[in-house]
RNA sequence: UGGGGCGUGGCCAAGUGGCAAGGCGACGGACUUUGAAUCCGUUUAUCGCACGUUCGAAUCGUGCCGCCCCAGCCA
């Protein structure tokens, strides 16, 4: 059972088993509102939430906090449950709505003024403000703090009943108005908006505040654990008293440290600016760090997980080094995507010595560790396109590609020798000869000569036109709202730090034909590139590719160091 | 100046009184029909600071410093 105890939760969580606190019971949620899409810190949420019920063979449930109708919407569910369900997490087949508990939620509340414990408020918003306080000043009691249960009771159903207009009562806890934790200077529990709900429709024109729903619907679900990010420490102390003042069932609220990462925003807020404001097509642009953009990307469900556990659970305020969500990326797909050659800036190669017109099909493996991937058959011909990067008529030292005087392997193909290169009047390469060793058939020379190079090719005639685009990190800077040189207000802060080169769309790439039956998802290594999927508007006649994240490259270490 | 939380190598993060795990990154090397992967190795720790308690402290105590969060009829 210790051997769960791999974190500060866990270890609560094993302490309330043995104790037997919840009749050994597991059972957590997650409960997002329905007013934005899930990005990566709610990927390490619900690895935390629903990990922590996987591995205690516990219960999840995926519930909706859906208590405010101005900012919520239908849109938002689909997507987040889509989201959830792609990250593999099992919430049952019940997706739950903390609306559907609103006649719950109001009983409970008649319960509590009858009880003395909560009181109907006719201070306006800015009263009310003006009565909380400060932080070093306690606040003062509302005149209308010690109304009779019967007043409170006949307001409240009139408020309930749509008497009031929007704005001009609320139900408050009776609490303490001089509090240091200004949560507990006597809390708004509900109040009046003459909105439609997404689920509820019309049937109600007060609504419950976060605080007063959120320990009801934990409640209500027999949560045993409700675990939140530390900005909800400070409220622990009220989720206790609505629950203990009203002697219902009681779960456990634990607080964790939310995700920030480098060169990322997290902030449903400035997503949603970056959305609105264009600076990026949509939310499932690849280069959001939302669910729907990282899986459009080309992310692994696996790789987001995987990233989620090695950055731990805490209580410290963390920037998490995005390399770590890379190199998460990089193995997995290491792992499962099938190698595919793609020239992304092709120069036209021929091959003066192969057959005019003469085609072989040649086996190449599907994946270099894993045989039981099989192999494909690639054509080779006389003319082929290799990467421009790949030849270099004067190459530095330890460069180990097509260059004069030099011989190069042409991946599962043949070892072919520099002859001559023709060139454009802006002395521009346009043509590379060279000559082929017919001996050396598969790429392995008979007489045991060693070829360092080894380079990707596709044949000329064979292959496909497609569309690649390059993304790169969304801002410049690793802390995206550091300021910028021109001293620009903190509120665009993030947005001069956008980075111009994020997206590079590459036309006119050369991929092989055996690329000509993918579908949007398909992930692949295009050797000696990197990952790529197939993008959701590729056609099988126009094809597009995501770059979801480029291969390590050593050499290029070596080029910057110069 | 109120309350809450946090400070362990560049970034995360174990550790809860007995010689400071691990991962990522960086840097070397081996291997290589991907300059990928894989393998091996290296690097950097006054455990925020100070003073105490103790045979012994990152772990306990006191004081200080620094960072984050809270004054929505948002969640």
């Amino acid at each position: 059972m210790d051997a769960l105890a791999t974190d500060f939760i866990r270890v609560a969580v094993v302490e309330d088993t043995k104790s037997g606190r919840f009749n050994r019971r597991v059972h957590t949620r997650f409960p997002p509102e329905p007013n934005g899409y899930l990005h990566i810190g709610h990927a390490k949420a619900l690895a935390i939430d629903a990990g922590v019920a996987r591995d205690f063979g516990g219960k999840f449930n995926l519930r909706f906090d859906d208590t405010n109708p101005v900012k919520e919407e239908e849109e938002y569910v689909d997507g987040i449950v889509a989201d959830v369900r792609w990250l593999g997490w099992d919430f049952g087949d019940t997706v739950l709505f903390g609306s559907d508990y609103f006649e719950q939620m109001f009983a409970w509340a008649v319960q509590l003024i009858e009880k003395g414990r909560a009181y109907v408020d006719d201070l306006s918003p800015e009263q009310i403000r003006e009565y909380r306080g400060t932080l070093t000043d306690p606040g003062k009691n509302s005149p209308y703090r010690d109304r009779s249960v019967e007043e409170n009771l006949d307001l409240f159903h009139r408020m309930r009943a749509g008497e009031f207009p929007e704005g001009s009562r609320v139900l408050r806890a009776k609490i303490d108005m001089t509090s240091p934790n200004l949560n507990l200077r006597d809390p708004v529990m509900y109040r009046i908006l003459h909105q439609s709900h997404h689920r509820q429709g019309d049937a109600w024109c007060i609504y419950p505040m976060y605080d007063w729903a959120h320990g009801l619907e934990d409640s209500i679900e027999g949560i045993t654990h409700s675990l939140c990010d530390l900005g909800y420490r400070d409220h622990r102390p009220l989720y206790d008293w609505f629950l203990d003042e009203l002697g219902i069932y009681h779960p456990q609220q634990l607080e964790f440290a939310r995700l920030f990462m480098t060169y990322t925003v997290l902030s449903k807020r400035k997503l949603l600016q970056l959305v609105q404001g264009g600076y990026v097509n949509g939310w499932d642009d690849p280069r959001m760090p939302t669910i729907a953009g990282m899986r459009r990307r080309g992310y692994t469900a696996a790789a987001i997980n995987d990233f989620c556990d090695r950055i731990g659970v805490s209580t410290s305020a963390s920037v998490v080094d995005v390399a770590l969500l890379e190199h998460c990326v990089r193995e997995d797909l290491n792992e499962h995507a099938p190698r595919v050659m793609a020239v992304l800036d092709p120069v036209k190669v021929v091959v003066d010595n192969y057959p005019e017109g003469q085609v072989e099909w040649l086996e190449a493996e599907n994946h270099p560790q894993h045989p039981e991937m099989g192999n494909r058959l690639i054509p080779f011909s006389r003319e082929l396109y290799i990467e421009r990067e790949d030849f270099m008529e004067d190459p530095p030292a330890k460069y180990y590609r097509l260059a004069p005087g030099r011989e190069v392997r042409l991946k599962n193909a043949y070892l072919v020798t520099y002859s001559s290169v023709v060139k454009d009047e802006a002395g521009r390469v346009v043509e590379i000869h060279c000559t082929y060793d017919p001996a050396s058939r598969g790429g392995e020379a008979p007489d045991g000569r060693k070829v360092r190079g080894t380079i990707h090719w596709v044949s000329a005639v064979h292959a496909l036109d497609a569309e690649v685009r390059l993304y790169d990190r969304l801002f410049r800077d690793e802390d995206p709202e550091k300021a910028t040189e021109e001293g620009s207000a903190e509120e665009r802060s993030f947005l001069d730090n956008l980075n111009p080169d994020s997206l590079q769309v590459v036309v006119g790439c050369k991929v092989e034909s055996t690329l000509a039956t993918t579908q949007p998802g398909d992930r692949f290594q295009f050797m000696r590139e990197g990952y790529f999927c197939t993008d959701l508007d590729s056609r099988s006649d126009s094809l597009i590719f995501n770059r979801t994240i480029a291969l390590r490259d050593t050499w290029a270490k070596i080029q910057g160091a110069g």
